[in-house]
DNA sequence: CGGATCGAC
DNA sequence: CTATGTCGATCCG
């Protein structure tokens, strides 16, 4: 068994069991040996649910491994030979924009959150201790890993490894004081730094350091001052407080002259004075220290000043990257620094010998899966890429190569958009229904707050579980108008957690974790769009009072009991309040002249769901539902049925021509004379049946027009006109879509020109589309290998389409090689990880290197360029 | 698109 | 008793 478990990652933690051998355990000292850790630490782990858990998903990962080692027993010498010449193609690409230019840093604070409360009492001295709960640790001090004790484990083991173990709770605030404070002096190096949580950042230093050149010795000489340091990170100061802050302050600065490449004995002038002259209180400062103008001295400089300003050390990498930089603030730690020089001979000594584990970016997974192909070390990662290339997907061995190259990004990226905003809460075990509707709501009204934080939107509501045996499950679902109030994403939420509820009835839900998130925002032109049209939807005067009665019969229970808390009752209290004030908002922003867009987007836009009680079923029994396309109302209240109604539907008008289209149009277009029940009725169906997309693309056709004057001086106008559709129907996932993207987005358009004024780039072209060859003659042909399809149904047909592509460019990747591997084998054993998230961004790639992209280069750019292609070169 | 997973802090 | 919370990315179906 492999009980090498890492569950978290803070600091330079390496996971509770894997590497507790690694700990710094010199003989003799106070602490654990690493058996003993370890038989204490599955002493209290194993039988447990959590152990149970972390079992089944070793041996997940085990066979993922076992595929890999699988297809790499097919590949054939061959094979290989062709990848490596592939490979040593691309690598020799990356070698010639290797780019040393750069003086990149990489600051990390040592054991971060730890120091600070040792700082903040120094009766924590020189105790064990870590900063957490009983139930998870974020951080431990030095003393405390002797025992074992790391970050991202639970504080009760911590407690059974060390004792005397102090846990002190997290102070948030106060950490992310003391990093404004350490952020502040980075600025100054380079304004654009890149934090990276509250107690790492990268600065690029390169233009910094130029200018430095040429600085007299004053403008790089600081002053030693033991005062104002009790100022730091304290709030509000009492006497005793101050006293004790200073005494730790003065305990301060002999900590950083203990570093053994820290400062020289001509800088700092007199070392021993300091110690020597405490009891001469709070004069300013006894000496000045002068730093040099070197990277190293620069960075000296940078760690000073933090430990001056904040009491706190911090150690730094230096490399021509910000991947060298990350591994090299490792290599001294705590309090020291290392610097790789900007040739091309030292960053590959650095990278030789380096255990791929630390590299950032791979994980334990991974560097599992490297180990069994024998993969040790980066030597060892570069020896293998040619297998490594046939093994993994394209993004994971170039991240791969890069990595044994000792390349990485030196653009340090500006923070960027979020992505998605979320919260999720662990509790005892919660297995009533009622209480997890309930807590369901809470953090949706928790996340709504944050949302409206920062002003965001999104489409897309993501549920996630986690029950008591640690199984998680998340659950998505995404609406055509954008949610951010609580209510709006309770309904959704609800909805998926009433599913699940359902689906293991009667047993109970017994859930440990669970958690909301919101992605899919809006970028600006979308807001607007989405604020007006939903207007319509928030008729006055609707009773939510009778909404209340509807609820459905299995979760009526729930909700009536809910309903009696104070809770609930102040749920609707706000709900009414909040929908009323909404409406005179959006009313005032209502402008008159668009009515007829707004009420057609209205029609794709979900409905609110008025009847929003909790865990309701069935909100459509009781309505009579009518088909958005041939417009006959249907026997049947089942959604799947009529569901299936409008696809045979939608198929049929497909096959007809455009006549029936325009028919149709002004049926979608009269229709916002129905009632708003209707209406809402036919949101709904919308929505149900998927056609999302549908609505994305009116979304973005404003932009994707306003787009078309470029893209034609590339392409004549037609090609680029159906070439886009085609494409668009290539992607799409049905019929339907292919269908409504052609008929909205040429009413929309039409739609559009009554604004020449204020968009006149939407006047342009776009014809009424045709539709595509394929379709017309009713007799499919694979527009990639040209052979006739069996299928009528076109989302199976465009699938075809999408395979072809994908092996066509397998194909053209690998056409030297005999027997190419096919992409599904290539992506079984992908890693499913190179995750580079933009704020814990990879700095190994992730960022664009001008330069470094080959010709050849199967990425999806070029997928798509080539898809284009061929998808043109059928269509002439 | 939705779900699972990885990796980072 | 007691095993986090948030985020981004990637891959697969």
């Amino acid at each position: 068994m492999d009980s090498t478990k890492k569950i978290g990652n803070t600091d330079d933690d390496d996971g509770f069991l894997l590497r507790m051998g690694l700990n710094d355990n010199k003989a003799g000292m106070q602490g654990l040996d690493k058996e003993k850790i370890n038989k204490i630490i599955m002493e209290a782990t194993k039988g447990s649910r959590f152990y149970e858990n972390e079992l089944k998903k070793d041996q997940q990962v085990n066979q993922r491994i076992e595929k890999m080692m699988q297809l790499k027993d097919k590949i054939t010498s061959q094979q290989l030979l062709k990848a490596q010449l592939q490979v040593d193609k691309h690598a020799l690409d990356l070698e010639q924009s290797r780019d040393l230019s750069c003086t990149i840093v990489h600051i990390d604070m040592d054991a971060f959150y730890a120091s600070v409360e040792m700082r903040d009492n120094p009766e924590l001295k020189e105790k064990p201790i870590a900063v957490g709960s009983m139930s998870m640790l974020s951080t431990s001090n030095y003393h405390a890993r002797r025992f074992g004790v790391r970050a991202a484990m639970p504080g009760f083991i911590a407690k059974k490894l060390c004792p005397h173990l102090t846990i002190v709770p997290l102070n948030f605030k106060k950490y992310e004081e003391v990093s404004k404070q350490v952020r502040e002096i980075l600025a100054e190096y380079d304004p654009s730094f890149m934090p990276i949580g509250l107690d790492e950042a990268y600065l690029n230093i390169t233009e910094y350091l130029e200018e430095r050149q040429n600085w007299p010795e004053d403008k790089r000489s600081y002053s030693i001052k033991r005062e104002n340091i009790a100022k730091n990170g304290k709030q509000d100061v009492t006497a005793t407080d101050e006293l004790k802050s200073n005494e730790a302050a003065h305990s301060v600065s002999p900590i950083l002259f203990e570093d053994n490449i820290s400062i020289t004995e001509e800088q700092l002038v007199a070392t021993s004075q300091l110690c020597n002259e405490e009891q001469r209180d709070k004069e300013l400062l006894l000496n000045s220290v002068v730093f040099g103008t070197s990277a190293e001295e620069v960075v000296k400089e940078i760690r000073f000043r933090i430990e001056q300003k904040t009491g706190l050390t911090a150690s730094a990498g230096i490399a021509p990257n910000m991947m060298l930089a990350k591994m090299c603030s490792d290599q001294n730690k705590p309090n020291g620094q290392y610097r790789i020089s900007p040739d091309r001979q030292s960053v590959m000594d650095f990278i030789k010998d380096l255990p791929i584990r630390k590299v950032p970016g791979i994980g334990k997974v991974t560097e599992k899966m490297l180990k069994a192909l024998g993969i040790l070390t980066c030597t060892e990662l570069y020896q293998q890429r040619a297998l490594l290339s046939l093994l993994f997907s394209e993004t994971s061995w170039h991240n791969f190569l890069d990595v044994s190259l000792g390349l990485g990004s030196t653009e340090l990226e500006k923070y960027g958009e979020r992505k998605s905003m979320s919260i999720e809460r662990t509790f005892s075990e919660i297995n009533t229904a009622e209480e997890q509707y309930s807590l369901c709501q809470e953090l949706c009204r928790d996340l709504a707050q944050d949302l409206q934080k920062e002003g965001l939107k999104g489409k897309t509501v993501t549920l996630k579980l986690k029950n008591v045996s640690f199984e998680v499950k998340t659950r998505a679902s995404t609406v055509l108008a954008a949610v951010s109030t609580e209510e709006e994403i309770f309904v959704l939420a609800k909805d998926m957690l009433r599913t699940e509820i359902d689906g293991v009835a009667p047993l109970p839900l017994r859930l440990r974790l669970m958690g909301v998130r919101v992605s899919g925002f809006l970028n600006e032109e979308e807001k607007k769009y989405q604020q007006r049209s939903i207007i319509n939807f928030l008729k006055p005067g609707k009773q939510t009072d009778t909404a209340l009665l509807q609820s459905g019969k299995s979760s009526h229970e729930h909700f009536t009991k809910a309903s009696e808390t104070t809770h609930r009752e102040s749920f609707f209290d706000k709900k009414r309040a909040a929908r009323q004030e909404s409406n005179q908002e959006l009313l005032i922003n209502k402008p008159a002249n668009k009515q007829n867009l707004h009420d057609i987007k209205s029609l794709i836009n979900p409905v609110e769901e008025t009847n929003d009680t909790i865990g309701s079923k069935n909100l459509n029994e009781c309505q009579s539902l009518t088909c958005p396309v041939c417009f006959e109302e249907q026997r049947s209240s089942n959604l799947e049925a009529l569901n299936r109604h409008i696809d045979k539907c939608l198929n049929g008008i497909l096959e007809k021509d455009n006549a029936e289209i325009s028919a149709s149009e002004n049926s979608w277009e009269n229709s916002h004379h129905f009632s708003p029940d209707s209406k809402k009725k036919m949101s709904e169906i919308c929505q149900k049946n998927k056609m999302n997309k549908s609505v994305d693309m009116i979304e973005s056709t404003k932009v994707a027009d306003s787009f078309t004057s470029i893209s034609t001086e590339a392409f004549p106008k037609v090609v680029a006109n159906t070439g886009k559709e085609r494409e668009h129907s290539l992607l799409s996932e049905t019929a339907s879509n292919t269908y409504l993207e052609q008929n909205f987005s040429s009413k929309i358009t039409s739609l559009e020109n009554t604004e020449q004024v204020e968009k006149p780039e939407y006047t342009q072209e776009t014809e009424p589309s045709h539709s595509s060859g394929a379709i017309e003659d009713n007799v499919l042909v694979c527009p990639v290998c040209n052979t006739e399809q069996k299928t009528t149904d076109l989302s199976l047909f465009n699938r075809h389409v999408d395979i072809c592509l994908n092996k066509g460019i397998i194909q053209e990747l690998t056409e030297q090689i005999v027997c190419p591997i096919k992409s599904q084998d290539v992506c079984n054993c992908s890693l499913g990880s190179m995750g580079r998230g933009h704020q814990y961004m990879n700095p190994t790639t992730g960022i664009k290197r001008p330069g470094l992209t080959t010709p050849q280069s199967t990425s999806k750019k070029a997928k798509q360029s080539n898809s284009k292609q061929t998808i043109e070169t059928f269509l002439k």
